[in-house]
DNA sequence: CATCGATATGCACGTAAAAACATATCGGGG
DNA sequence: CCCCGATATGTTTTTACGTGCATATCGATG
């Protein structure tokens, strides 16, 4: 029914071929694999647009993300800046890259936890 | 940003207070909260109709789902029949069956897998 | 053989999400 | 004091998706 482009290049499941996994820490805050993503290449790349870039989105799309990361959660995660000597640019706070590093845990513990589920839905499959 | 009326009930993972899973187990087979839940009613009901409407989705959204869900599988995980003594209705094969009952173990298990890292970054949400 | 409830489908419409395009702003450094 | 690269924001256009409504079909049963 959509057999269209997959959107999202969506490495960070199909690579580790496992799933999905949003996070909800309350009504506003939740962190999933895109938010995680763009959080990561933000890190890489010390910018907002060249995170976004790379994962294929505009600068618009990535731009608004992280605003919403920021005010979803009540204290930013990503730090911009303008100008300046660096022309510009963005990095983590330190709850920003708590927020990462844990949901990087919990991918793995998830992917650890569910793997004997997946191998034997995986096995239902081979037909 | 979107204060409307929030299409999904989702008392999947806010009762629980947990994520969204979703699993994927090839490009076009995967299994989420709302697919899930969807197998989920048709199983108490018998009725494609019936299941959507308890999630406040259409007929047709319901049952282009269990379409997603039947050819997404390669095999069918719901069956549906027309006519006849039930006046129609849907089930769930054996797959589908498994799949659900999988799937709900893996949310159960990714629960349990994240919990503390889910404490503790909501302990940094607590300002 | 008419009925009834649920499946199955098509099509027009409204709307939310995303892309595309266009500017404006910041601020150290040459 | 102008430049540059990245952030910040607005406007317009396009696309995707789900709803709503209308209609057709199935088939045991009375």
């Amino acid at each position: 029914m959509d057999q269209k482009t997959p959107p999202s290049p969506e490495k960070t499941l199909l690579g580790t071929g496992l799933g999905h996994l949003r996070v909800v820490l309350s009504d506003t805050a939740y962190i999933g694999p895109g938010r995680a993503d763009l959080l990561d290449g933000i890190t890489r790349t010390g910018s907002i647009a060249a995170a976004g870039k790379a994962m294929g989105m505009s600068y618009k799309r990535a731009w608004s993300l992280v605003q919403a990361l920021n005010d979803g959660f009540g204290a930013p995660l990503v730090l911009s800046s303008r100008g300046g000597a660096t022309q510009g640019g963005a990095v983590l706070t330190p709850l920003g890259q708590a927020v990462l590093a844990h949901y990087r845990a919990m991918q793995a513990k998830t992917e650890a936890a569910i793997a004997e589920d997946v191998a034997a839905l995986r096995a239902l499959l081979v037909r």
